[in-house]
DNA sequence: CAAAAATCAGATAAAAGATTCTTAATACGC
DNA sequence: GCGTATTAAGAATCTTTTATCTGATTTTTG
């Protein structure tokens, strides 16, 4: 897997924020329930997201989580880096520290091209894009769970 | 990390086994040695190139493990495969089963690119390649190792 | 003060990574 | 041929990381 399951539960867990962000905050129990997700695991991780001011968070009856910024300001590339850190978009495919283009490993260049592919992509893809996609039919959110904003 | 740790020893030890696939078999001793990897892990890793059909092994006295094709018809999307299976090609990005077009995830239509393009690349680049690549100066097989042919 | 919510601390489970020991096959010297 | 050294294969254990769960604590509303 190319990211970890604590990040994609973030992003899945973003993506739904983003989505009912005009109800004011969003209780985390409420989107575990929704996405099937343990609570307490679920806790922790959007922690990070707090930890790196891309949510805040609030105590309390009638808190949760939010967004700290507009949904359209916020890319999966930040979400990712939150939750995994840099290493993805950075990292040698062999794993070798310091492999660059001045001391390549042997696929070096061919990785580069995907790695730099990938954190283009990522960077351009706001968190406004994917919950309006996920807001349309048939466009899943989590196993198992189509989002629908408008929900009993 | 893309791969896994075993997948990266692996791919590591098949470059070196195709620089050096003039010598016949080449012990797997040898080649943890060389690449600051345990002897005994490399060994099990080993055995998927050979249970694949990738590698021969031979026991005993001048035996080791060798290429079972011409170092050009083996590609890195063969090495990745053998180890870590096909889901790193196929898989979606939030790990959801059964995610595609029909029923593409908020990221799908951008992981797809990006999947896609390193599934391409991965096939294009041949072991042989990698071997050419490894046997010139400052071309890095593994961590703080760098490849000669000609070793004393 | 009571209920709702995030936060914090810790234990448990599962997977990946790494090590150690034993066994089986093979070539080569005698 | 026979025994010994060499080498892959196999089994079992240990450590580390990741993932999951359980319980207690703090903040905040009403």
């Amino acid at each position: 897997m190319i990211i970890s399951k604590s990040c994609i539960y973030a992003i899945q867990a973003a993506i739904y924020v983003a989505a009912e962000s005009k109800q004011g905050y969003v209780p985390i129990n409420i989107i575990a329930e929704r996405l099937n997700i343990s609570f307490h695991f679920l806790t922790k991780v959007l922690q990070d997201f707090t930890h790196s001011g891309l949510m805040i968070s609030y105590r309390g009856p009638r808190g949760g989580v939010a967004l700290a910024k507009p949904a359209d300001e916020i890319t999966l590339h930040d979400l990712v880096e939150a939750i995994d850190g840099t290493d993805i978009f950075t990292e040698c495919m062999l794993g070798l520290p310091g492999c660059g283009t001045a001391e390549p490993c042997p696929t070096h260049e061919h990785w580069v091209e995907v790695r730099q592919r990938f954190t283009t992509l990522s960077q351009q893809l706001t968190l406004k894009d994917m919950a309006a996609k996920a807001s349309l039919m048939h466009v899943r959110l989590a196993n198992g769970v189509k989002h629908h904003t408008q929900m009993a």
